[in-house]
DNA sequence: CGTTAATTTGATCGAAATCAATCAGTGTGG
DNA sequence: CCACACTGATTGATTTCGATCAAATTAACG
């Protein structure tokens, strides 16, 4: 639970007693090797799932071979906690590494709600910032331009690993393949490399292998406009509890 | 809440009780004018909406003027669920004709939850069906043609007009403007216009005012191979009420 | 090392954007 | 009741961004 609770740390204080109750939370580890299906469409996973290590893609695929990311996939993402209500994913989830997850029964998710205390609410929490990165991701492909969306995703994946506690400065790792990208941002794969290799050449990042630093994050920023304000980062931490 | 009780009758068989228990929910019912905006990105509602009568939509605009609608509202839609953990809207909510909409204190909702009853887990449902069609829409946008998108988009408006109560048979009723429809799918108005200019042509829909006819549907879905499994409604109604 | 997967670059094509006007409907205020 | 303004729909002409096709080069890896 040491990825979730650091997750959790960067929106409220936490203290003992809920990283306790996180660990009291009954669960089963389960690794993948990159390309692995960790959930896939049609079957009832009847859990929901905590990513401990690793990056993972939620994704749909068309008969005809496109496939569309919806999301990436970060330590200390949680994800499918509706599962209470549900029966079958109509979405899979691949692994882009080496993954591990936590996985929780529906009945342990649900007596966190019913309990009503702040480890039920911080769970709430993070699907709430699922669906904001959601939403932005439509604006993304929706509205703006090739090299608008290359660079505010590389702007939000920096931002979430740094969260995540990978990335040292303005370098992380990236395990995601420029076909990835493309399937994310709805771009062809050799368009995606043009402007990755534009951005290189123009000296707003660098990459080594799955390695990318944001050498000129000003330029980077104001090329696309980025508000980093849809992670929620620094909204009132009151909300870590349930308010009436 | 006689359009949400509708709604979730599509879902699952519901007796006096559970109507009795959504009636008895306490609520205001609040009307807004086409163009009217029912929620404004910042602004911390405190409420949990479900819609009663016309259309809306919520959506995100960037700074330049451009703007993506997320998704489109009906009758029988709930929205803002999780506003027990939040505190301020990222998106707006915008009626798109004269619009009804019954607003619920956050409060009330807890306690609905945490009854753990029938009328908490439709809730829930109702959630969970927006979210499968927030990411078809992402798929749709990412990687369908323009033709497909058009296509794809009134097919499942017609589906839910049907099961809002709105429409007879082919026909309904579409308050959304071809510049608003640009929004949703990420194209020019102009484009939308040729579009459907193309449809109506080939005799695939007929257009009347905000009225639109499918009158080819077997071409339409072919068209865009529209599966409308991701909108729910014949899953194991045994998703009604929380399942351990 | 040989084979396959991922990246890179060039050349060409095409779908949809943009620019520009016109037209239809709907108020609405004088 | 009519001129005027305004919003939405339509159509044409032109441009452009990104797709597609094709091939070479470079990792990755069993």
């Amino acid at each position: 639970m040491d990825a979730l609770f650091r997750r959790l740390s960067f929106y409220a204080d936490l203290g003992e007693s809920e990283l306790a109750s996180l660990n009291a939370l009954p669960h089963r580890v389960e690794t993948y090797e990159s390309g692995e299906e960790i959930v896939s469409r049609g079957e009832d996973p009847g859990e929901a799932f905590v990513v401990s290590s690793g990056w993972a893609a939620r994704y749909i695929s068309l008969e005809d071979g496109r496939s569309q990311i919806l999301n990436f996939m970060l330590p200390g993402d949680v994800y499918d906690l509706q599962v209470f209500v549900t029966n079958g994913a109509d979405h899979s989830v691949i692994a882009l590494n080496k993954v591990a997850v936590l996985e929780i029964k529906r009945r342990d998710i649900l007596s966190l709600f019913t309990e009503g205390g702040r480890t039920g609410a911080a769970f709430w929490w993070c699907t709430l910032q699922e669906e904001a990165i959601l939403r932005e991701h439509i604006v993304r492909n929706g509205r703006r331009s090739a090299r608008e969306r290359v660079a505010h995703i590389l702007l939000e994946l920096h931002r979430r690993a740094v969260i995540a506690g990978e990335g040292a400065g303005e370098t992380f790792h990236m395990p995601v393949s420029q076909a990835m990208l493309a399937d994310a941002l709805g771009l062809s794969f050799v368009h995606i490399n043009r402007v990755l290799r534009e951005f290189e050449k123009t000296g707003v990042i660098e990459r080594a292998k799955a390695h990318i630093t944001i050498v000129d994050r000003k330029r980077l920023v104001e090329m696309c406009d980025f508000q980093e304000d849809y992670l929620h980062l620094d909204d009132n931490p009151r909300r870590l509890g349930f308010n009436f």
